[in-house]
Parts: structure tokens; C-alpha cells; sequence
DNA sequence: ATGAATTGATAGTAATGCTATCGAAATTTG
DNA sequence: CAAATTTCGATAGCATTACTATCAATTCAT
């Protein structure tokens, strides 16, 4: 956030949004058109009527609605990440920055939005409902080689770390990370939506989830609890 | 497979697949072809090309390719809770039921498929890559309401039970279950795709896996590990 | 054997994903 | 300040997708 800004979003653009007016409008109204109508429903064309602009302008930004959605999951991750590691200033001891971790991971409406004029509860949003459809495609070898997920795998690579500190002798580190970021996001989801499958109450979820989160990494691991 | 048959897929068709021959070449090919493909690229004119048959036809059985995703994702569900039913009559103990639960959604090749012409593993494969995106949609409630989602729901529903048979006094068994249903499902897909967010090997992942899950589910939930 | 259901064949439509061209406006550069 | 370049809006167009409709041939049930 400050200064020094994780960008692992080379390649994902045609045209650097950031870098206009109008790059940041696209930004902005493309994260509130794609969290209310879905990325299915959503295309250039209605994201152009409703803005004002046209359809070749979107795509003289980005190559098509798969890479804008990679760029805004990439960005709200890269925005983790950094809170993350700010957070870590504060913690003296692994423990405490992995359970600060998993407190920023059980926040529903992120405070700092990675792009301007973006609501951090709807990208939130956002993230949980598509994020998964950016991977399980056809083309995920090839866009993993070009770096499309550097985000995300960092994201999981800090708490993975953590962990390893946290037990050493534990031998699944990157599966446990990489299950409690994909549980943050699942089960707020399920509980409002397939209620069935969580035992968090369909809103203000947070502290519930945090508990869930830390039982699951820290028992896990095999760490005691605080 | 044996007898009484588990059938949440009411709804799912416009003509029961199963009903017909025609219907199960439809099936049997769509999986082939859905998983080879990938759901977006998967269209019902090539489908129906590839079996000599017309989109018209395709359309008699189902309402669009969402709905039969879901079929067959469902069936495989389906297939999967019959078979971790029958391993429940060789175990005495919640704990061992629970153990053999979790070892079956270690597989990765599951023995029986529930569709005649199907092989397992490529269903397997398709589930793990495409089933996700049958509930990320602006439809979920809608489609939970209509039962879409029971076969998942009661795989996770058994899970549950037992880790609350095991551990009474745990307070999230169904986030728990679902959680380990997940990672079942996205770990090996990370292994093979995007490496870094897991300790699992390539290929051949299945004991790993399961001895990942084991702890997973036992130290979170607080039972000891047999 | 006859009526009903099933399928194949073909056509057609609206929307989607994407590319191309052109000129006006804005911005940069010399 | 003028010229060159980039940016953007406007419009058109095309192949593909998702889906519906119609009709005749065939199969199936009674």
C-alpha cells in the first residue's frame, strides 16, 4: 500500500488500467458489474453501455473478461499479502504472526481496496464467488508459467512458512496453508448459500470463522493454541 | 449400484438419460468430452457431433450444459456416499468408519462409476476440475431450493456426523467435513498444477493425501489418531 | 396396424466474443 | 506553437454459442 507496491500483474493487461483515468474507471465499475451480475453474465458490451464508453475500449485494456477477473483477484490478493506482512511488524513470535494471519484471512470486508474508487466488501465478494474459476481452467499450466498466480502463491507461501515455524515436524505445510485460505473463503460462502455444509451463521461470520481457522491450522500442525 | 439406488438427480433432466440408450451414449460421451474439453469449451453441437448425433437431441435430455455438469456431478456424489455407506458396515467404531470415509475420498481412480460407460477416473478428474462452478453461480439459491446440491450435502452430512460421533465436544464438524471434502478434491488438483500450494507429489498422490486428511480431520476436531 | 413418442435434419434468432477501421480529441514532442 | 502520436468513441462486421422451432422418418407400445 505504501510505497512499495507487489505487482505480479505484468501480462495481465493490455494497457496498464492503473495508469489512466480511464484504466481506473474500467477498474472500478468492471468489480461492481462482475460482483452483481456473475462472470458468466458478464461481458464487455454491458460493462461499456454502463460506463459510457464502448466495447473496443475494454478490450484495448484487457484481452478478454477471463484476464480482468485475474487481474482484480490478483490485486485483491497482492493487497493481502501486503496487510499480511504489515501485520507481521507488530508480532513478536511465529504464533502471533500466524494468528494474526488468520485473523486478516477471516475478514469479510477488507479495510484497504487495492484499487481506487473499489469497495473492499465487494471485491471480497467478488473474490469468493469467481476466484476459483481463474485456475480450474484448460489454460492453467500456461498461465501459471506466465506468473498469473504469483499472488495468490505467495499469499499461501507466507502462512505456509509460518507453519513450517510454527511445527517443524509437521509435514504438510503448503497443503494446510493452502486448505485454510480456500476454507476462509468457502465457508463464509456455504454458510450463506448452502448452509448445510457450515456451522458459521450466514452473516457476520468473522470471529466464528477465525475460531474455525485456527483451530483447524494450529491443531493441525500439531501447535498448541496460544 | 446394488438395489435401492440413492437418486437426488430429480429435475437435473428434461428426459431421464438413464431411461433410454441414447441417454446413457449421452452421458457417457458427455463426460469424455466435458472433461477433455474443459466446461467452457464443451458445447452441445460438439457433443452431439462426436456421437453422430444432433444438438437437438442433446437438448431433449437436458436444459443446457450447466445442468448436465450438475448431473454428473451429482452422480459421481451420489456414487461416492453409496460406496462410503457399504464401508461404514465393515467398521465398528465411529473412529474407523471416519478413517475409512476419508480413505475413500483419497481415491483417485474410484472403483464403481455410477454411470454405465463411464470410466471412474476420468469422472473423478472431471469432478475435481469442473464442480466447483456448479454452485459458484448466481443461481446457487435457486438451484439449492430445487435440491440440486442434496448429493454433496449428504456426502459432507455423513462427515459431519461422524466427526461429531468422534468428538462431541467440537463445535464446527460441519465446516470441518466440508473443509476436508474440499481439500480432497483441490489438493491433488494443486499438486499437479500449481505445485507450491502442496506437499503432495505429482502423481500418485492417494496415501499422501489421505494420511494429510486423517490429520487434519482427527487433530482439529480433537480425537486421537486411532 | 395404428397412434404416440423418439430422433434426425434443417433452419433460424439473439447474444457473445472478438477484430477492424476511421476520425475526433487529447496529449506529447520538437 | 505546430506537428506527430496516442487515445478513445463510433460503427461495422464475423464466427461461434445457446437455444427454439418445425417437420418428416422411424421406432415403440397396444
Amino acid at each position: 500500500m505504501d510505497g512499495y507496491t507487489i505487482a505480479p500483474n505484468a501480462g495481465l493487461y493490455l494497457k496498464d488500467p492503473a495508469g489512466s483515468e480511464l484504466g481506473r474507471r474500467i477498474v472500478a465499475d468492471a468489480t461492481a458489474l462482475l460482483e452483481q451480475q456473475g462472470f458468466e453474465a458478464f461481458t464487455f458490451r454491458k460493462l461499456a453501455a454502463a460506463m459510457g464508453s464502448t466495447e473496443a475500449t475494454m478490450y484495448r485494456y484487457f484481452e478478454n473478461k477471463h484476464r480482468l477477473l485475474l487481474y482484480l483477484v490478483n490485486g485483491y490478493w497482492a493487497g493481502l499479502e501486503l496487510r499480511m506482512i504489515h501485520s507481521f511488524a507488530a508480532a513478536h513470535s511465529p504464533e502471533a504472526k500466524l494468528r494474526g494471519a488468520l485473523a486478516l484471512l477471516s475478514e469479510e470486508a477488507p479495510a484497504g481496496a487495492p484499487f481506487a474508487g473499489v469497495d473492499g466488501a465487494v471485491l471480497h465478494r467478488l473474490v469468493v464467488a469467481e476466484a476459483p474459476k481463474v485456475w480450474l481452467t484448460k489454460e492453467v499450466d500456461d498461465e501459471n508459467r506466465e506468473g498469473f498466480f504469483l499472488g495468490y502463491k505467495r499469499l499461501c507461501g507466507h502462512l505456509a512458512d509460518l507453519i513450517a515455524a510454527v511445527a517443524p515436524s509437521y509435514a504438510f505445510p503448503r497443503s494446510l496453508a493452502a486448505t485454510a485460505v480456500e476454507a476462509s473463503q468457502a465457508q463464509p460462502y456455504f454458510a450463506r448459500h448452502l448452509p448445510r455444509l457450515s456451522d458459521l451463521p450466514a452473516e457476520a461470520v468473522g470471529s466464528d470463522l477465525e475460531s474455525f481457522l485456527q483451530g483447524l491450522v494450529f491443531r493441525t500442525a500439531g501447535a498448541s493454541l496460544s
